[in-house]
DNA sequence: ACCCTCACATACCATCGGTACGTGAAAGGG
DNA sequence: CCCTTTCACGTACCGATGGTATGTGAGGGT
């Protein structure tokens, strides 16, 4: 019936759905091959013909994750005009993703672990890490914050936006609080650049 | 020789020397048991005398890790009588602390993972995160910052922090940068608090 | 001197990720 | 239309792993 190419796509997507739900429910240490196989309706043959193992599987449901987070947060942060409304409203999406405990299993709970650090980042790099240096760039040139290196700036934003989503999605009553309190330190970001020097600081 | 007590401890203690080495170095995943029971010069009898599992004795290592950044973030605070410098003075000690590979492995790479992000926050909130939190309260009551809950500032600091000090240790050149960064959202968080009115955030 | 406790060692097990090889249907050439 | 090659799997199997059940021998209280 289906030509070998499509047959071949859709074992492969099978494949990686069904893991994803079982990574994302159990956690990528406590699924076994046999139970994705299982659950995908082929053999570890199969497994091991698309895949060189069982973290590069776990490496292209990460990168199915990251790329549907970094598509949200594109998509609502491009529908404002105003590049600061751009740059908060990008932020306030991602928190929004990230607060599912599924993608966070994923994306920030095991990706480190299991790619290891180097190799996270650069899928993160690769979504939506790049929209928020992106955004952050045109902020700088824009002048609507202090003209400075763009890389620390986004790895400690990235950092307090994840950490935050895992957060609440264990006290989902403070969502509130924390979106305030992003947009209070994003908005700050915003006033340190009106205090006309760059304040160098010491060491 | 020993009592049975002292001896009983010196197991344990060489058990979670050697297997902080080992997880240090080449990660949970990769470290056998058996490796670890070689290193310590005990048997898994031994092990699986003074540990319920290979997750309960990584609890272990995680847990002196922590109380060890605690305690020098700790002493490197409160060395400052400034309630404000105690705070920043703290933070850049923590980011020094945490760019150490070894501690990053364990604390902030297989922590979440090994022991699910529930326990992982629960430890972190008895290391270092709890001196984050009363620096915060301390410094809301001393009104150098806006009066706000704790928690989620905690949180977006705490991350940042953490991401900062893993991105760091792979591009060691950019340590200045990210301290005068994060000084300058510290900073930033001050400045706030003169806008008299404590901005009520929509949504 | 007795015996119980307990800190280990030994032997063993199920399951895991991974591999070598077999198989049968689709694609390509004559 | 047939023959051959390719390739997308399935089957059978392996070593190593985390974990357990049981043995054992030196404390240590009475």
């Amino acid at each position: 019936m289906a030509s070998r190419a499509e047959q071949r796509e859709q074992t492969r997507r099978t494949l990686v759905r069904e893991s994803r739900q079982l990574f994302a429910t159990k956690g990528y240490a406590a699924v076994g091959l046999s139970e994705i196989v299982r659950a995908a309706g082929v053999t570890k043959g199969a497994l091991y013909h698309h895949f060189e193992s069982k973290a590069e599987l776990f490496g292209a449901v990460l990168a199915e994750v990251q790329q549907e987070v970094a598509d949200t947060v594109a998509a609502t942060a491009d529908a404002q005009d105003d590049p600061w409304d751009r740059f908060t409203t990008g932020c306030q999406a991602f928190l929004t993703a990230s607060t599912d405990p599924a993608t966070q299993r994923i994306m920030l709970i095991d990706g480190p672990a299991v790619l290891g650090w180097n190799e996270w980042r650069a899928m993160d790099e690769a979504g939506s890490a790049r929209h928020l240096a992106d955004a952050l760039a045109d902020l700088i040139e824009a002048g609507l914050i202090a003209r400075q290196p763009v890389a620390p700036l986004a790895h400690l934003l990235s950092g307090a936006m994840n950490e935050a989503a895992l957060w609440l999605a264990t006290s989902p009553g403070d969502l509130d609080a924390t979106r305030a309190a992003l947009a209070q330190m994003l908005d700050a970001l915003r006033a340190a650049s009106e205090g006309a020097h760059p304040l160098t600081q010491r060491s």
